[in-house]
DNA sequence: ACTACCCGCGAAACCGCTTTCACGAAGTCT
DNA sequence: AGACTTCGTGAAAGCGGTTTCGCGGGTAGT
């Protein structure tokens, strides 16, 4: 099959009488061209069906049009579903600017290897990342000028663009909706304690208990680790030390069903003697029963977020973090 | 700050004394340079830190070094972690081979729109797609002769070579399994049925009932589409017409799950009343109470194949459809 | 020993678009 | 009216590789 071999600017200029420069003057928006003249270029272009060669204008402009968004290898095994979500939000948000989103896994804890040399060639634009424990391999590159967004807050304070989901508003309306339903005794089980993210719900828990007047007695807080297990191992030991907990924050979705699980298993009426919130409002949420009183997090909003944060950088518009509201979903646990 | 500046064919040329021709044939592994001069080349190149522009290089050769992984905007949105992990392994296949890949998200059934113009000028070297309904995107693609692969059975048999698991074995030996632990009236829930995967797992069903020598009741094959709800309510309506029913055989794990859910708030014990088989091993076969019963499909694996096809048909080789194997997962539903 | 090949290699064209530069025409200012 | 800008435009030089083409020298055939 003959492949339509695609026009370029020389054909364009040809039938519209104009240089290859003005096409190209007309095809990047310069208002510098006459109208006239511009719009015989737009109709030869229509009428050609001419696309731009991307390849070769990103070789002379030096501009690719790809974003990466980079993956920690971890992140992505897990199959967690958080990632595809975010990602899918910041592919539709780039696209919707002409942009590319090019997928990198990155080996976990890997500061130097492929994924930052082809950061660090130009290839691409910019750089989103998905970053959970460590900062080394955006801050390793920073110093490029690379345009980055981070998803998720940054441990440390680099002046770098990031959104994030308000873990800590809602692990306080978590709490204080415990505490409004009349609990007493109100436990925590973090999430991995090496994440900002699990850090920030045990500050917003910690700020709805501090409000009582109280402060959490000493094995209330229990550091979990996002897994269903640990959310199982912690509701246990929580009822071995302290018998009359109430009320259980859990940092994710998953961990409180564990913790549902190991309660009712050890006689426990869950929300009657415990209640229990969760966090994420993840499709366990509504399968646990009783089903999970829980934060909602809206993940495709966090992935919009850092697609228009990458892009305002790209304009050159300054850019602050973005925060994404949460929700409190009550349902039967508490 | 002053980019330092990378190094190009010239300087590298310059160093090792050689012309820029014999510097890309050492760096595209054209066996013809005498041994000498590749080793003078390379250690040019290796001492600079030089590393190839894909850009300019994609321009010279029309050959992008990306592959697209399109995905449907529906099934992305859907945040089933799926498709995420089949794209973490495609991934990983092609950034071994030097290959990069890009993500698109497709409005569903779009047959002609960005996407489709996207890959058609020839900006990619190959598309990966994720065929749920509809084989449209494909077939219009086909002409152009982009070497692509589908994940998934596609709907027509066009001649495009295709990765799936093997839906039919794996629903066959859920429902055997169902049918050795002695249930008598073993019903159906379905995915969606507009699409191949949903077809074939029923087909397996329907093959294990058929050799126990009976044809399924009216009633005993309910149509789901993969959401909890629908797991839900087929459960509900079956207990209805089918109080004796004492096997289910789900399409999903989610469904499942929702059955399960269901069949306890109705007073049903699983599995001792009621034993019950989901599809996929997902994170929700785990986290249900009972644990499901499963046929788990390696969905890295899948990816994995796809990307292999990809370099295969790259390469010229001759292609064959690739069926990843499931494996039986007993817990405690079955 | 002479022509016919083959092989390794460099010169140069080329991929398709962007951007600088300079030029002529038109407008502005004394 | 002459000198100085400003403006729209085209020519041409890249961007950094790849690839064709042909040359010179060595090998082989007769």
């Amino acid at each position: 099959m003959v492949p339509a071999q695609r026009p370029t600017y020389s054909v364009i200029a040809k039938a519209a009488g104009v240089s290859e420069a003005t096409v190209s003057r007309v095809l990047n928006g310069d208002e510098s061209v006459h109208p006239d003249r511009a719009k015989r270029v737009q109709d030869a272009v229509d009428k050609l069906g001419y696309r731009k060669n991307r390849v070769a204008s990103a070789l002379a402009s030096g501009r690719s049009g790809l974003i990466a968004v980079v993956i920690d290898d971890d992140l992505s095994v897990f199959s967690d579903p958080f990632w595809g979500t975010v990602t899918s939000g910041v592919s539709r948000i780039l696209s919707e600017n002409g942009l590319h989103t090019v997928l990198m896994v990155s080996p976990v804890g890997s500061v130097d290897g492929g994924v930052a040399h082809y950061l660090k060639s130009g290839e691409v634009d910019g750089a989103i990342f998905f970053v959970l424990h460590s900062d080394a391999l955006v801050n390793n590159l920073k110093k490029t000028g690379l345009p980055m967004v981070i998803t998720g807050t940054p441990h440390s304070s680099m002046d770098i663009p990031f959104v994030d989901t308000d873990n800590f508003g809602g692990a306080y309306s978590g709490t204080k909706h415990l505490i409004n339903q009349g609990c007493k005794k109100i436990a925590c089980i973090t999430g991995d304690i090496g994440t900002t993210a699990a850090k920030q719900r045990l500050d917003g828990y910690l700020q709805a208990f501090r409000e009582t007047g109280g402060i959490p007695a000493k094995g209330l807080i229990c550091e979990g680790d996002y897994s269903l297990e640990s959310g199982m191992h912690h509701a246990r030991m929580l009822l071995e030390t302290h018998p009359d907990v109430d009320g259980i924050f859990a940092s994710n979705d998953l961990m409180a069903a564990g913790a549902v699980t190991v309660l009712q298993d050890l006689g426990r009426l869950v929300p009657e003697d415990v209640k229990v919130v969760g966090f994420d409002d993840a499709l366990i949420a509504q399968t646990t029963r009783p089903a999970l009183t829980t934060i909602r997090q809206d993940v495709v909003a966090l992935g919009e977020a850092a697609g228009s944060l990458m892009i305002a950088q790209l304009n050159g518009e300054d850019v602050k973090p973005i925060i994404t509201p949460t929700e409190l979903i009550i349902r039967a646990s508490a």
